[in-house]
RNA sequence: GGGGGAUUAGCUCAAUUGGGAGAGCGUCUGGCUGGCAGCCAGAAGGUCAGGGGUUCAAAUCCCCUAUCCUCCA
């Protein structure tokens, strides 16, 4: 692939060195921090699945939430990172500005208790302009600090030596965090905060990097609300794009040498140029900055999709076509770009490289399922023209257009075009007000705290977690260090027959709490005079909770109890979680590497299984599947687990999932030399061990993820009882051999058809059609049929009537009949009588109120119903009269 | 997690105020035919997603469930 190198004039270089590439960078910033006793940790994943409060990590800070709370041990106090980060709160200023990205990485250095706003301040300043690392010209940077922080001022006046022209005082929505703490909240930890900015060669001021103090406890409303913490904090960010664009003397971030390659692969891909300052310009940054993002993301495994995460690469990505087809792209074109990208980042993170081509394809089947919806929204859009042409308006409303975009996701830039096309003006303002009012539909969700807090907070402090020995032994002692009810910690629980689960946790257990897929085991918590029923585990960072009733006497901290889970129940899912194993080897053997995990569930003899296929698995794949992960339960297998350091594992194969943090120990299950795995569940000692395994269904889960479900061990043989039984009591019914069902039951769906078939629907009824044509009655050459059908449905009388409309016009035939508490007529006259002015539906009016109800139908056809069964014969000689007088008159 | 929409023949989709379930493509049969989606005639193919309700009558209105699409968080 070609790479571009950009050349900078050396009058625009900031300082010694100059033109520094982005990679280089990186290395000198945290080359320089370690050198401070900062330990180097890599980035954490853009998707941190262990924070509930964020969908993408928004900040270098995010993986040290626990370390800064002191939630955790801390093994260091100082770390440096470089941090993927995404965020979409500005995503309406991406490709219009210099500075606004979804994905961008963040340089930071941090300290948990250790160095504060002295090291901090004085670090940043060496790193920037000394000449062994940036070298840049103080008089370039200027600084802002919260206006109370005199400290801070000190510090940058006093110690670094900058005039006081060059230090600006902010208030606490600038130079706070979080913005606006101390008067608005939230509670909790914050702190003022520094910021560093450059002059840029248009004489504009761009913030380079945030120091941020933490070293108060927000407690309610002002004033006197900020308690100083006992342990304060440090957290920088330097913005890597930004700075580069700084050290390359470009304009733009889009320019910086790891930036601008995307942004020409982008104007190639659409066969066209790129030119800055342009509508497609623009669009061409917005393009490479949301195929940057979404590259990453998909990496790390989350496809576009309908909700939380899912849906924000889906909408970049949506964004990112549509901008293509603004500019006159009709076939798919982003799937060329995740290359560049990975190209780009192939010094950080070299491992985009192994998914690339996987990730092209998600983004092609994203690009092309848009284009269908688009194409899809297209007939739906002539519609409304035409009534807005009707009209005369020459507007597209905007509650129209919110309809379009919010039900069928036809983006209302698009319809713009299209109206612009037709000379019709587009209502942006009504379209604005209707979203706003489909946002408040939607209701707000409530948004997740930066920390959360919960009752396990003091234990988290006083230990690392429950000692989990349930690899090895299913019964232990344990003492009780946390009883939670209510959501609050507890010291005793006395009441037996509490409504809601209560939760009990031990300095040690053999419980196990679900995670990776495998469910929670159950058992029972004993000691004399006591019980407590554990209906589930579930788990909280290192701690096992057991969730369940006590059922007699009573329970106390500090109380020793004997733990044992379960033991039937425990060997029926490691019988599944072992074949999950098997099962995925299996899969990726068949169907390629791409297929991988993408979730599991593993409960007592059932699993479940969704990994990445994009169409569905054929029944003899499937097959061979099941019989490859049999042969491997008949071979008995040798199960072994252990522990190893991350890299050790990472050299031996084994199966690790892209986008998953692993800590630096894993625990890698072998299965034979069929299967390798990082995981954390329990599993059997020999393949033997679980029994026969049968996938039982194979289904789409979402788009590009297919499902497999299995049974093992004591299900499987349950399940072909249960169906065995079934088949036999088939086979009885029809005495015949199992074996010949199939047959059989073909021949008599087969017969049963031409039976039906063979007799009319009158016939069915039993009377003739040729029965009622012998009884008509005859006025002025037109026959009447008026009778009771017995038991007929409305559906055979009205296909009566045909018949006899066929056979004999012209014709008028009024038929009842009658069930246990319901009479139905259906009249139906031949067209020479509907061109006479006479209706069926005014002809079957009358009969029908003697029989307590009403109808109603079309001219040729009408049908009524009422509730007097016993009137059904009065009805019938009314319908007679009437049709008579109709026809003489 | 919430809002909107959809689900009808193998496929793509119609069906006015509630009143007889349809078209095109595909399949099959027969006939015609020197072409680019050949033409003509005929046939088969339906749990109108599932369940409940309202109504004389429901594909159509209401409620629940499932699946999919879509927007928002």
């Amino acid at each position: 692939m070609p790479c571009i190198v950009t050349r900078f004039q050396d009058g625009n270089s900031p300082g010694a060195l100059s033109n520094m590439k982005a990679d280089d960078l990186r290395e000198a910033y945290l080359a320089f921090f370690e050198s401070k006793g900062c330990v180097r940790r890599p980035s954490d994943v853009l998707v941190p699945r262990w924070d509930p409060s964020v969908l993408f990590t928004p900040a270098g800070m995010n993986q040290f939430k626990d370390h800064f709370l002191g939630k955790c041990k801390l093994e260091f106090t100082r770390a440096t990172t470089c941090q993927k980060c995404l965020r979409t709160g500005d995503i309406d200023n991406v490709g219009r500005t210099a500075r606004h990205h979804t994905f961008f990485e963040m340089l930071g250095n941090f300290s948990f208790g250790d160095y504060f706003k002295r090291e901090a301040i004085l670090w940043a300043w060496e790193f920037l302009t000394s000449h062994n690392w940036l070298g840049i010209a103080p008089e370039k940077l200027s600084v802002t600090v919260y206006e109370d922080d005199h400290e801070a001022y000190t510090i940058w006046s006093d110690e670094v030596g900058l005039p006081a022209g060059k230090i600006m005082r902010m208030g606490e929505d600038d130079n706070f965090w979080p913005a606006g703490a101390p008067t608005q909240g939230p509670d909790g930890v914050c702190g003022p905060c520094s910021e560093i900015f450059y002059r840029m060669p248009d004489g504009s001021d761009v913030e380079i990097w945030n120091l941020v103090f933490t070293q108060f406890n927000r407690v309610g409303p002002p004033p006197g609300n900020l308690r100083p913490l006992p342990s304060r904090n440090i957290d920088t960010g330097m913005g890597l794009e930004r700075t580069c664009a700084m050290l390359q003397g470009v304009d733009s971030n889009f320019h910086i040498d790891i930036f601008k390659p995307i942004v020409e692969a982008v104007a190639d891909a659409c066969g066209r140029k790129y030119v800055a300052a342009t509508d497609d310009g623009r669009r061409m940054r917005r393009i490479a900055d949301h195929v940057r993002a979404c590259t990453i993301a998909i990496h790390e495994n989350v496809l576009p999709g309908n909700n939380e995460e899912k849906y924000v690469v889906k909408r970049l990505l949506r964004r990112a076509v549509l901008d293509g087809k603004q500019m006159g792209m009709k076939e798919p074109f982003l799937h060329h770009l995740p290359t560049v990208v990975a190209e780009m980042m192939r010094k950080p993170y070299p491992e985009l490289a192994s998914t690339v081509e996987r990730v092209a394809t998600i983004i092609n089947r994203e690009e092309e399922s848009f284009l269908s919806t688009i194409d899809g929204g297209l007939d739906r859009i002539e519609k409304l023209f035409t009534t807005i042409e009707r009209s005369g308006a020459g507007l597209v409303g905007g509650g129209d257009a919110a309809e379009l975009y919010t039900t069928y996701g036809f983006p209302p830039e698009l319809l713009e075009t299209l109206a612009a096309e037709r000379n019709c003006a587009f209502d942006w303002n009504g379209f604005r007000e209707s979203m706003e009012a489909h946002g408040q539909r939607s209701g707000a969700g409530a948004r997740a705290e930066v920390f959360t807090s919960g009752p396990l907070d003091a234990l988290k402090k006083a230990m690392d977690g429950s000692d989990f020995i349930g690899y090895q032994a299913l019964e232990t002692d344990g003492k009780i260090v946390g009883i939670i009810a209510q959501d609050r910690l507890c010291e005793s629980l006395r009441e037996i027959g509490h409504a809601d689960g209560v939760t009990v946790v031990l300095d040690r257990t053999s419980f196990y709490g679900e995670g990776g897929g495998q469910v929670g085991d159950t058992g029972w918590l004993v000691a004399p005079g006591v019980r407590f029923e554990v209906s589930d585990t579930k788990r909280e960072g290192a701690f096992m909770l057991h969730v369940g009733h006590l059922r007699e006497g009573t329970i106390d901290l500090g109380q020793n109890v004997f733990a044992k889970v379960d033991y039937s129940r425990r060997a029926a899912i490691r019988r599944a979680h072992s074949a999950t194993h098997l099962v995925h080897a299996a899969l990726q053997h068949f169907l390629g590497p791409h297929a991988v995990q993408q979730g599991s569930k593993v409960d007592a003899d059932l699993l479940r299984f969704d990994f990445s296929h994009t169409s569905a698995v054929g029944y003899d794949v499937l097959e061979q599947i099941e019989t490859m992960v049999n042969e491997q339960t008949l071979a008995a297998l040798p199960v072994s687990a252990q522990l190893l350091p991350l890299a050790e594992a990472r050299n031996t194969g084994a199966m690790m999932l892209f986008g998953e943090k692993y800590p630096d120990v894993v625990r890698m299950v072998e299965m034979g030399d069929v299967s390798r795995e990082l995981c954390g569940g329990t599993h059997v000692s020999s393949t033997g061990e679980i029994g026969m395994v049968r996938i039982i269904s194979e289904e789409s889960v979402s788009s590009g993820i297919r499902r497999i479900t299995a049974v093992t061990g004591l299900r499987t043989v349950e399940r072909l009882r249960r169906l065995e039984v079934a088949l036999a009591e088939s086979a009885g019914a029809l005495k015949v051999p199992v074996t010949e069902l199939p047959v059989r039951l073909a021949a008599v769906m087969k017969e049963l058809k031409e039976l039906k078939k063979s007799r009319g629907p009158a016939a069915a009824a039993g009377f003739s059609v040729d029965d009622l044509l012998a009884e008509a009655t005859e006025i002025a050459g037109i026959k009447i049929v008026v009778a009771d059908a017995g038991g007929s449905d409305a559906s055979a009388m009205r296909q009566c009537i045909d018949q006899l409309r066929r056979k004999a016009s012209p014709i008028a035939i009024l038929l009842g009949s009658s069930e246990a508490d319901k009479v139905t007529l259906v009249a139906g006259i031949s067209r020479e009588l509907e061109a006479r002015g006479i209706s069926a539906g005014n002809w079957i009016k009358e009969p029908a109120t003697i029989v307590g109800g009403k109808g109603g139908g079309r001219p040729d056809l009408a049908q009524a119903g009422g509730k007097l069964v016993d009137k059904l014969a009065d009805a019938l000689v009314v319908a007679r009269k009437t049709i008579e007088k109709l026809l003489t008159n």
